[in-house]
DNA sequence: AGATTCTTTTGAATCGTCTCAAAGCCTGGT
DNA sequence: ACCAGGCTTTGAGACGATTCAAAAGAATCT
């Protein structure tokens, strides 16, 4: 193992391993002369600092841990990209976690995370009020939730998914439709039980045109599978019960429900107008561009490990804060058409 | 900070530090008694085992690096996930960093993973046989290769991207193409090159028919925008010049590719067909379906990181492996027209 | 030359855990 | 009562870097 340590270092260079410290820390509190000597005999080893000792004397790691939900949904992928950009600013370094949205996982990766002292950890849970993610703060590792806001005290960053809801509810009732299915679940996951909570209210305030309903659609999974499944659900209903618009939780199931109402001849939008969340960038590629429920993806990593790193820093007077975006709603060709009743 | 030592752990039950350690990882060799009051004490003191003074010591991580060229490339996040669920299985952690295909990133991540001193490297490297890896691996970090074969002594796990290039050409010619468009770049990155040595290759065999030839549309970056202008720049020539078929190097190319023949009023396949590459999970479910070369994404990573824990725990007598996997071509809408000659 | 500063360099202590030789404690045999 | 041999437990080093009080050297001033 070619590993070598500070004090070959300092053999060679003929110095004590202070000297070298100070070399690597502060150099300019060491002469010109020996510091080049240094230099040269750190280049002649190829020596590495060891992060791992160095951490263990400071105390502070230079990594924080990102766990989210689903790493191959692009939306994590861009909210990723977001909090590595701020990371690498600080030269911190970002562990991608997934837990696929298992309780059980998230815990083995909040664990490891733990133990491994990371200056703190972006998350977005499976469950927001689990008491591990409060045991883990109280322990003194500050989390910052994301796409998710907080319950208790501590800070989160999230986009407002019943206004999401509501918006693209609204826009199919406003479109003409009457019988909306929420494709979506597990309502365990907050996010979707908001975006749902937002149809719902939307639906139901329409009432002034009297009988709008949402109808459920609810799915144990949040990829583009389950949303084909659900599509083969609706598509298999009697046209008299068949729902002629349907809101999808995010894009990965608006996209494989617009692969099974083409797999089953249904027409979008002029039989069924679909409704997605996230724009991720395939949503507008869709075979049909899909309208989608917007969120400032980047920004929401961003500013999560911005209010990270401000509570490593500001340390006792930090104020926890909850920040929360507004999504907008970008209407494309699946919700374009117009219902004329039914 | 609630982040108590082992020290007082031993304190709290009376025991001596050298125990509780016993406890934590030979727990057989502790009279149960003891045992029970060690747990005890790690319980009410919420003890959380530093990671990081146990590697110090142990002199060996469990932590991986996988520096990929485009995080929200979903055929990397689905690389990500083989791997990550094999790391799962020998509870290690994974580290997800992003180059961007920049080599100033990517050595910058090196360095800190090297710092580190992680178990080992997967990467996709910008460049494959640059020294930084060669170095990285002789000072005792392991380095497996992925999608990208080695060119020194090294591990690595591939897919013949010749074979791919030369699938989708030879499929565009049979289709009746004669001017085929490459889209794809910079061809410093090495699964560039080859797809496009392998497409060049098939369209030149293709001669018996005489005059068929590859344009190149060298572009800079391999994301759906780069796509789009390379769509547009080719819409932009005039029909005698223009080529009636594009192979693109990745599928977000195609995707962007696609979008831009949509937009300047060709139609895919009949005026242009498209054949992209990865066949990632949105490529199905493009505007017009596009044919794709397949490749084993999740076995791609599990086989990596699983190469990487072999050499790991083999030493000295392991020998290096170079794997080879096999793409295939997967035809779809985009490009299923026969063309009858120009 | 001697006193006074200022700049450099030193080296021991420390972070939290693991390891391993040595010490302690038991049990049973004689 | 004494000893051999099998469990348990102990505690003194590592591991590699950082820190910091103190020592050593240089430079400046009387």
């Amino acid at each position: 193992m070619g590993t070598r340590s500070i004090k070959e270092v300092a053999q060679l260079a003929r110095v004590s391993v202070g000297t070298v410290s100070n070399v690597l820390n502060r150099p300019e509190i060491v002469s010109p002369a020996t510091r080049e000597r240094v230099f040269e005999a750190i280049r002649e080893l190829g020596f590495v600092r060891n992060e791992v000792a160095r951490h263990l004397r400071v105390g502070r790691s230079r990594t924080v841990g990102l766990v989210v939900l689903d790493v191959s949904n692009p939306f994590f992928a861009d909210v990723a990209q977001g909090a590595e950009a701020v990371a690498d600013e600080h030269d911190t370094m970002m562990m991608l976690c997934n837990s696929a949205a298992d309780p059980e996982r998230e815990r083995r990766h909040l664990d490891q995370l733990e133990q491994q002292r990371v200056l703190g950890v972006l998350i977005t849970p499976v469950d927001a009020a689990s008491p591990r993610l409060a045991q883990l703060s109280a322990r003194g590792t500050p989390v910052v939730l994301v796409d998710s806001a907080a319950a208790g005290p501590q800070c989160s960053v999230a986009v407002d998914d019943r206004l999401g809801g509501r918006l693209a509810a609204a826009h199919l009732v406003e479109r003409g439709h009457r019988r909306i299915a929420f494709v979506g679940g597990p309502l365990s996951i907050k996010q979707v039980a908001d975006r749902h909570a937002g149809a719902s209210a939307a639906v139901a305030a329409a009432v002034a045109g009297e009988g709008a309903e949402l109808v459920d659609f609810e799915i144990a999974s949040l990829g583009v599978a389950a949303g084909r499944a659900a599509g083969e659900r609706l598509a298999a209903l009697p046209e008299s019960a068949r729902p002629t618009a349907a809101f999808c939780a995010n894009d990965l199931l608006a996209l494989g429900f617009l692969q099974a109402m083409s797999l089953r001849g249904l027409r979008v939008p002029e039989d069924v107008a679909i409704v997605g969340y996230d724009d991720i960038d395939f949503a507008a590629a869709a075979a049909v561009p899909l309208s989608s429920v917007r969120q400032p993806r980047e920004l929401l990593g961003r500013t999560a490990i911005e209010l990270l790193l401000e509570e490593v820093s500001a340390g006792d007077e930090h104020r926890h804060r909850q920040v929360i975006f507004q999504p907008d709603l970008v209407v494309r060709e699946s919700s374009k058409a117009v219902r004329r009743d039914a």
